[in-house]
DNA sequence: TTGTACGCGTTATCAA
DNA sequence: TTGATAACGCGTACAA
């Protein structure tokens, strides 16, 4: 902070009283038209700025939202973070910006630096990493609200904004089911959330249809490109009788990596191996081989989240809800459809 | 804001002052080991989080850092924006995120409310609509301090982070003369900061191999990929005998959006026009024929800004420097080579 | 080692 | 319509 022109400068400027100024900076009735011109006048002449820290101070309210990220620059974040902030900069809340990194450590550091700052609530998507959500459920007892998006906590009462992720994972793998091929590999995130959701909605395709479900075609990829081609050398490390003639993933990003990893195998996409994702990512329509993928509303989930929590800080009676938006199964070239 | 213990809540439970118990929790050497023990155990029974507000009111200090960004979900945002985080999350500032949404008026806002939350410095990369620079001069004037990157404004006298612009956009420039097209059109940003730069490589290049500049073929698009599908829709409009053979663009998203119109008149590149971009986007390298572009350090960016940024704040000493980094060529395919 | 008084910039409250 | 006072939570400066 520099040196800042406050309100008890102007009043003596103008002889006044401090609250005088106040009353008129704050558009209160209760002001001669003719101070509060002066007041005006003279607040612009000195470049007043109003001190928002010293106001929270006193009211107790920051207009401040903190966001806790998994990855920033993983596009369907940059994503939701755009509708978060066309939300909040409507309502007229700013954003404090955290990186969890995937890393439970950050993730609790995070949250204990926002509520230091004293956020009015915090939007987290949770780290890939977070096995345990005490940290979570003390900000939760200390009564300052939570939204969950994208990557929830079931066991969490608090509001969450995600998408049908089962019936999504469910719906693509019964596509790829249609096509008829036989041996269907699940790269799957980490067993919680939308991990385990996914992973669900996969193994329910199959048992529907009378596949038995082989623990060497399901692998655990995380959720960034590095591991989804760490999972699909591991399957093509399998003998080449075990290799899976198609591949859902957990992710877009997870399955741009395993593409990399199977054309360097010197094999084709989809023609011996097809590949679907999970979140349309940009990049999605631009591969070589198109890619087939579940379509999920970025944007929609950063600004539903946003709005329930602000509704949640507004108003302490808003009643915790589960938002489950829509996907759409974005059919391309990457399993097989032309 | 909800009910958050406070040191006097500690102080009276424990039966001592306030004075003492900030003194235990702030690892001062003089409070007797005993009672710092009493202090730091009810401390933490009670869920005393310290209050940052009230902090920064008395040292003037929010350890906060506002960031203004042009359109958030923009690839190469997310990346700077990831690098910014980083050096700010060691140096234990935390982030206000801000998107002017290339637009002057939001811009303007958003420094204003920025300045009101005592932000100790600011980063910006100025919205493409912005001509008039009042905002930014009054907030430097008022001492705080300000680190442009990528879309920096000359005039101002404060410290700047960039990419040596009109060397890449030559080299690029340069390169298409090397394959020996022709016509080469330019699609360039607004006549400000990069948007200038790179146009004046790609003129520079031009003069120097005595080709003509012809009006027709240099284009503002903007940053967008629409604005990229606009002006190629421009070019496609001319009589074909004054098509461009070769087109140079001002960023990769603009190239995405110009290849989309080409390929919608049934055009190939590069066979029928080569383009190159500038940024290497994450998209780039996945092209259907993966684009040749200049590839900027884009989380090199946002770490140096943010490094000069802190160290200005630290410092009120440190000096205005010009940081430009360099661009590389980053030759695929989209250029005509193979 | 511990405590008291005061101020950071603002607003709510009550009095004039 | 205006002003004086106190309070928000904390830390500096000084006193005990």
């Amino acid at each position: 902070m520099s040196s800042d022109v406050t309100l008890k400068q102007i009043a003596e400027a103008l002889g006044v009283s401090a609250m005088t100024v106040s009353r008129a900076l704050n558009n209160r009735s209760n002001v001669e038209e003719s101070t509060r011109k002066r007041i005006l006048a003279k607040a612009e002449e000195m470049g007043y700025t109003p001190n928002h820290v010293a106001k929270s101070l006193v009211s107790r309210k920051t207009f401040t939202i903190g966001v806790v990220i998994p990855e920033i620059s993983h596009v369907f974040f940059a994503e939701v973070i755009s509708g978060i902030e066309e939300v909040a900069y409507q309502m007229d809340y700013q954003l404090i910006l955290t990186n969890s990194a995937e890393n439970y450590e950050r993730e609790k550091k995070a949250i204990q630096t926002l509520r230091s700052k004293r956020v009015d609530g915090i939007l987290v998507s949770c780290s890939e990493t977070t096995r345990n959500f005490d940290h979570f459920q003390e900000v939760i007892n200390s009564g300052l609200p939570v939204v969950f998006f994208d990557r929830c906590i079931d066991e969490l009462d608090v509001s969450k904004v995600s998408v049908n992720d089962k019936t999504g994972a469910k719906e693509m793998t019964l596509h790829m089911i249609g096509h008829g091929y036989d041996r269907i590999a699940c790269l799957h995130g980490p067993d919680i959330s939308i991990g385990k959701e996914r992973l669900d909605g996969y193994k329910e395709a199959l048992l529907e249809n009378n596949i038995s479900i082989d623990d060497n075609l399901i692998i655990e990829s995380g959720f960034l490109e590095k591991g989804g081609y760490n999972a699909m050398d591991q399957l093509l490390n399998l003998p080449k009788i075990k290799w899976p003639r198609a591949v859902v993933t957990v992710n877009d990003p997870v399955a741009i990596g395993a593409i990399e990893r199977i054309e360097e195998e010197g094999l084709m996409v989809p023609d011996d191996i097809a590949i679907a994702g999970f979140s349309d990512d940009i990049r999605a329509s631009l591969l070589k081989c198109p890619l087939t993928t579940v379509k999920q509303p970025s944007i929609e989930i950063g600004k539903r989240a946003a709005e329930k929590l602000i509704n949640t800080i507004k108003d302490s009676n808003e009643p915790a809800e589960d938002i489950e938006l829509e996907t759409e199964l974005q059919i391309r070239n990457s399993c097989g459809c032309s």
